[in-house]
RNA sequence: GCCGGGGUGUGGUAGAGGCUAUCCCUGGGGACUGUGGAUCCCUAGACCCGGGUUCGAAUCCCGGCCCCGGCCCCA
C-alpha cells in the first residue's frame, strides 16, 4: 500500500533543495553581516506560549497535543513566541540591543492553498531592546536587503499604529474599544470602524479626521495630514515615524507611507511595516514579509523590554525567486574504474583514494554499481558531471589518470598531481594548500 | 469551516460501459568487460481508497483521502 503525504506538507526534490539553499546562504549571509546571530528554537513548545499571546481561538488552527506525561503541547505556529520565551530564559543577560535571526519550519493546521501549505518555513529576525526609529529603520533596511540579494522585486508599506490610536484616544475612545477598533481597520472593514464609532458617540468630523488618516498614502502623506490639523504637532508617534522615514531615506529604502496597516493585534505599539509581492505571482497570498514593533516580553513573565521584528514567508519567496538554470546545475566529477575480468582491487583501491582527494572540493561520484566502462560514462552524462576522471590498469602502468572532458569529449593522460590541480583551476577553488 | 476544478506507471498522457489499458519520458539489464549522449532488444512499473449500479466499471453514482485555485483566516 502506498502511503500519502500528510496534507499540506511537501517533499522537496534534489533540484528544488539546490534553490532553498541559495535562498537560504544569501538571506543568512545578509543577516550575518548586518551584526545579527542564528538561534533556533524548538519544534514544539507548550502550547500556552500561543494561546497567552493570540488567544484560545487558535488552538483550532495549531497542532497541539499532550504529550504522554500529559503535557499539553503543540507544534510551532511562528516564531516570534519562542523567541521571545528564549530570551526570557536565557539571553536577558546580552547586551542590549540583542540582535537575531531565525530560520525555521512552522505548523499551522489550515486550508492549503497557493503559497500556503500546513508545513512552512519563516525566516525572521528580532532586535530585542530597542523600538526606536533608529532600530526601526534598521530592521526594515535589513528586510529590504535581504530581498534585494535574493532579486526579488517588492512593495514595502510603512506605517504606525501610534498615530491612529492616539487619535482615538483624542477622540476619548477607551482602550478596550481602540483595541477593536485596529482589529476591523487591519480587517478593512470601514463600514463597522464608522458604525463602532457612531456608537461610542465620536464626533463626526474625528471620525473623518480618522478615516483620512487611514487613506493616507504616499511620501507627502505625513505633510498632508499635519496640514489638516488631523495629526497633533506635538504627537510623539508622528516625531517617531518623521524620524524613521528620514533614516530610511539614508538607508536607501523606497517604501510607500501607509497608515492604514494596523496589524490588528493589541501588543504592536509602534512602527508596522508589510512587503508585497510585486510580480503578481501570488495569487491571493501575496504578502511576502511583515513586521513592526511590539511589546510582548512581559505577557510571558519577562520584563516589558520594547522589541522590533519582522518575518518572511519563506516558501513565498521561493515561489518567486528566480535563479539561473546553471547556478541550479551541479557540475561534478566522476572517478570511473575501469576493472578487468580478473577482478583486480588495485584499479578500485586507486580509484578509491582519488575520489577521496577530489571530494576535498568538489562534488565526486564514484561507480557504485559496478558498472562497465561505457555504462558509468553513461550514468556521469545522465547526471551532468563535467569530468571523468578514468584509471585503468593502462593508467596505472604509467602512473597516470586519463582526465576526459564530457563536455567536450576530450581527453589527455596526466599525473593525479596534475590531475587535481587541473580540476581545482576548473572549479575555481583558490587558496591552495601548501 | 465553505465553494469550484481535478486524481491512470517516476513524470506527462490515450482511453467516454466491453479484448491482455495506449503512447512518450524514466529506472534496471543487454547488444557493447577501454570510451557516454544514437539505435535496437529484454525488463520493471499505474487506473487514489471504500462502497454502489451493471452480465461487465479506469469510465456512471455516493462517501472519503489527496492535489490545484478561490472565500474565511493569516498569530
Amino acid at each position: 500500500m502506498r502511503i500519502e503525504r500528510a496534507r499540506g506538507t511537501r517533499d522537496f526534490l534534489p533540484a528544488e533543495m539546490r534553490k532553498r539553499k541559495i535562498m537560504e546562504e544569501r538571506m543568512r549571509d545578509v543577516a550575518e553581516r548586518w551584526g545579527y546571530e542564528e538561534i533556533r528554537t524548538p519544534t514544539f513548545e507548550r502550547a500556552e506560549l500561543f494561546t497567552l499571546k493570540s488567544g484560545e481561538a487558535i488552538l483550532k488552527e495549531m497542532y497541539e497535543f499532550r504529550d504522554k506525561g500529559d503535557r499539553h503541547l503543540a507544534l510551532r505556529p511562528e516564531l516570534t513566541a519562542p523567541v521571545i520565551r528564549m530570551y526570557i530564559n536565557e539571553l536577558k543577560m546580552t547586551p542590549k540591543p540583542t540582535k537575531v535571526y531565525y530560520f525555521g519550519n512552522c505548523f499551522r493546521y489550515e486550508e492549503p492553498q497557493k503559497a500556503r501549505y500546513r508545513e512552512f518555513w519563516q525566516f525572521g529576525t528580532e532586535i530585542i531592546g530597542s523600538d526606536r526609529p533608529e532600530a526601526q529603520a534598521e530592521l526594515i533596511a535589513l528586510a529590504f536587503n535581504i530581498l534585494k540579494s535574493l532579486g526579488v522585486k517588492a512593495e514595502l508599506h510603512v506605517g504606525h499604529v501610534g498615530l491612529i490610536r492616539e487619535r482615538l484616544r483624542a477622540a476619548q475612545v477607551d482602550e478596550a474599544h481602540i483595541n477593536t477598533v485596529m482589529r476591523l481597520i487591519d480587517k478593512g472593514e470601514r463600514q463597522a470602524v464608522i458604525e463602532l464609532m457612531n456608537e461610542a458617540d465620536v464626533k463626526k468630523d474625528l471620525i473623518d479626521d480618522l478615516l483620512c488618516l487611514l487613506d493616507s498614502k504616499g511620501k507627502n502623506a505625513l505633510q498632508e495630514a499635519r496640514g489638516r490639523n488631523i495629526i497633533a504637532a506635538d504627537s510623539d508617534a508622528l516625531r517617531e515615524l518623521e524620524l524613521l522615514l528620514e533614516y530610511l531615506d539614508y538607508y536607501g529604502v523606497d517604501y510607500t507611507l501607509n497608515l492604514g496597516i494596523a496589524r490588528g493585534l493589541d501588543y504592536y505599539t509602534g512602527m508596522v511595516f508589510e512587503i508585497y509581492d510585486a510580480g503578481g505571482m501570488l495569487g491571493a497570498q501575496n504578502q511576502i514579509c511583515g513586521g513592526g514593533s511590539y511589546r510582548l516580553a512581559a505577557l510571558f513573565g519577562g520584563e516589558d523590554i520594547p522589541l522590533t521584528g519582522f518575518a518572511f514567508g519563506f516558501d513565498r519567496l521561493a515561489e518567486i525567486f528566480g535563479v539561473d538554470d546553471k547556478d541550479l546545475e551541479r557540475r561534478g566529477v566522476v572517478v570511473v574504474p575501469i576493472r578487468d575480468k580478473e577482478a583486480d582491487l588495485t584499479v578500485t583501491k586507486e580509484a578509491i583514494e582519488i575520489a577521496s582527494r577530489l571530494r576535498e572540493f568538489v562534488p565526486t561520484h564514484i561507480d557504485l554499481m559496478n558498472r562497465s566502462l561505457s555504462a558509468q560514462l553513461k550514468y556521469a552524462n545522465a547526471c551532468h558531471d563535467s569530468f571523468a576522471v578514468l584509471v585503468g590498469k593502462n593508467e596505472l602502468k604509467e602512473s597516470n589518470v586519463t582526465l576526459r572532458n564530457l563536455d567536450t569529449g576530450e581527453q589527455e593522460k596526466m599525473s593525479v598531481e596534475d590531475c587535481v590541480v587541473r580540476l581545482k583551476a576548473y572549479f575555481g577553488v583558490i587558496g591552495e594548500e601548501k
